[in-house]
RNA sequence: UGGGGUAUCGCCAAGCGGUAAGGCAAUGGAUUCUGAUUCCAUCAUGCGCAGGUUCGAAUCCUGCUACCCUAGCCA
């Protein structure tokens, strides 16, 4: 792959640019991106990611990979493959891999040492008790009965909960803090919780696991982390956060958390919970459908690792709450891909074309740029006969106010061709038309440097005889208020070239006024080669009237 | 109603007391063997609102307003 800058400077950068100079850290940023194995990595954790990997980059820093394991209830490592491919597919590299179910001893010895100072108890409430006694948003929350058990009490209950003597729920560790914080998060805190679960890293071990506004700062102090980045909604949590960390006091300097906010794209579901949801009803063929959000479906959907990295780049990093428009997304797909992929001829809705002064047995191969902005990569030779195929957003009979595309009377360069002149327009019995009725002028040949007369259009076409009919999948994004449109998946038939037919899986293509296509190995069948659009060059069609 | 955040062009976003970067979108125009690309031009006397401090404020102070997060034994 090439190399992907990203040059951006961010309010984080500015934090960090000051540790430094505070000698904070003595220079040093470790990173790490965390996710919870619960489900596809999408284009907002791909924010995150680029986010902490360039920014460890940037620094001369490193930054981990660690699986948030701490919930063996809602974790599946089916997705560790999944999360590890995205990553690396986009060009980053974790510097270790880890999980956080590895510090579990270390955890329990911070619970116990907490204890011991007298900040964490033992708490038989239920579930529903201690939400009764956390008060509400603006009144202070109830002390627990067991909120002054002795040391010892607690240090034998903890043991007993971590032997497994309790049941799930039975029993809870909670932070001793403050009540009547007005932070919500400080009101005795559940640090530990029972779950008789089989966890899929550490097994039958533990049956007590800790709760994430614990574990993780302790997870970021263990690795030596500088700089914990996360989004917006944990700011309330930073408190907890620090909290953890000073009463254990095991580490100095120690790692601060830094928010924000998640990223966001007009009408895109970005909803973890939604996306399994359609995967689970088989609403879509996967994770990795193309209309799919996820760093998997838009791979599929023929984005690049650079286009993702340079739309992560563009769209900056901040605390306010935003929704970046989708056409910045596919500005960085159509750029990417301008200057580094071939065009292939491909017309949908096909209108036959009869050159009816072309001679019947006469055979030709046109010489066709594979990229009209890249010299070097080349042309190819494209078969020319007596009936061809053109697009029909290429022809109307009755033609709008400055079209400049093929109608009955007009002359048009076919591309890599001759000039065209369309003189008859061949109905069947139904009023569709059959097919158009046109003459070519021998002297204008491409490349042959006439200069006689000019046209104002250009139109692309493909050769009736040896073209390839082939299927087009069109998707569209999955919409907010709009869980999946019935069109959101649409099929054309299609006429390509030859060459569109060796197309590799996963190959892409810039086709001629109807935008970037991709190969894909997963839809390909035998018969009938088969295409996702990816993007549409959405300016090509815009015919003012 | 408590606490925590955020407000700069249609959408993102720099700016950190010295007189409003940049990108996307849009709009004009030039080039073009595909209405693409490329190029050039236009696009905030204005920084949520109202006061104040200052020679000077988007930046500091005061008071409002709007929106987001927060009452899981999820992360």
């Amino acid at each position: 792959m090439s190399e992907i800058e990203n040059k951006s400077s961010n309010f984080i950068h500015n934090i960090i640019d000051k540790d430094n100079l505070d000698g904070k850290y003595g220079g040093e940023v470790y990173t790490r991106f965390p996710p919870e194995p619960n489900g596809y990595l999408h284009i907002g954790h791909a924010k995150s990611i680029c986010l902490n990997f360039t920014t460890a980059e940037k620094y001369g820093g490193k930054c981990n990979l660690r699986y948030d394991d701490t919930n063996p209830s809602k974790e599946d490592v089916e997705y560790v493959d999944a999360i590890e491919e995205d990553i690396t597919w986009l060009g980053f590299q974790w510097d270790k891999k880890l999980w956080a179910s590895d510090y579990f001893p270390e955890m329990y010895r911070g619970a116990v040492e907490l204890i011991k100072k007298g900040k964490a108890f033992v708490c038989d409430l239920t579930a529903e008790e201690i939400r009764e006694y956390r008060g509400t948003l603006t009144e202070p929350g109830k002390e627990s009965p067991y909120r002054n058990r002795s040391v010892e009490e607690n240090l034998r209950l903890f043991e007993e909960m971590k032997e497994g003597k309790y049941d799930d729920g039975e029993k809870v560790l909670r932070a001793k803090i403050d009540m009547a914080s007005p932070n919500i998060n400080m009101r005795d805190p559940v640090i530990f919780r029972i779950a008789h679960v089989k966890h899929h890293n550490t097994g039958e071990e533990w049956c007590i696991y800790p709760m994430y506004d614990y574990a993780h700062p302790l997870e970021d102090a263990i690795e030596g982390i500088t700089h914990s980045i996360c989004t917006l909604e944990f700011e309330d949590h930073r408190p907890l956060y620090d909290w953890s960390l000073d009463q254990l006091g095991w580490w100095d300097p120690q790692p601060q958390q830094i928010e924000f906010a998640r990223l966001n794209i007009t009408n895109m579901v970005m909803s973890k919970r939604l996306l399994k949801a359609l995967v689970d009803d088989g609403e879509v063929d996967g994770w990795d459908d193309p209309r799919m959000p996820t760093i998997a479906g838009l791979r599929r959907r023929g984005y690049t690792p650079e286009a993702i990295r340079d739309f992560c780049d563009r769209i900056g990093v901040a605390k306010a709450n935003s929704v970046v428009d989708i056409s910045l997304l596919e500005h960085c797909i159509r750029e990417d891909l301008q200057n580094k992929v071939e065009s292939r001829n491909v017309v949908f809705d096909p209108i036959k074309v009869v050159i009816t002064n072309y001679p019947e047995d006469q055979r030709e191969e046109m010489e066709m740029e594979n990229n009209r902005n890249v010299p070097e990569m080349g042309s190819r030779k494209v078969p020319f006969g007596r009936e061809l195929y053109v697009d029909g957003a290429d022809f109307m009979e009755e033609p709008v106010k400055k079209y400049f595309r093929l109608f009955p009377g007009n002359e048009v360069r076919f591309k890599g061709a001759y000039f065209i002149t369309c003189n008859d327009v061949i109905k069947n019995d139904d009023g569709s038309i059959k097919e158009l009725h046109c003459t070519y002028d021998p002297e204008t040949k491409s490349g042959e440097g006439y200069e006689g007369r000019k046209v104002k259009g250009t139109i692309h076409w493909v050769d009736a005889a040896t073209a390839e009919k082939i299927t087009i999948r069109d998707y569209d994004y999955l919409m907010v208020d709009d869980e999946l449109n019935p069109d959101s998946l649409q099929e054309y038939t299609a006429y390509g070239e030859p060459a569109v037919g060796e197309a590799q899986p996963g190959e892409r293509f810039q086709f001629f006024r109807h935008g970037y296509y991709i190969a894909d190995a997963k839809l390909t069948t035998e018969t009938n080669k088969v295409f996702n659009r990816i993007v549409d060059l959405k300016s090509s069609f815009k015919i003012k009237k």
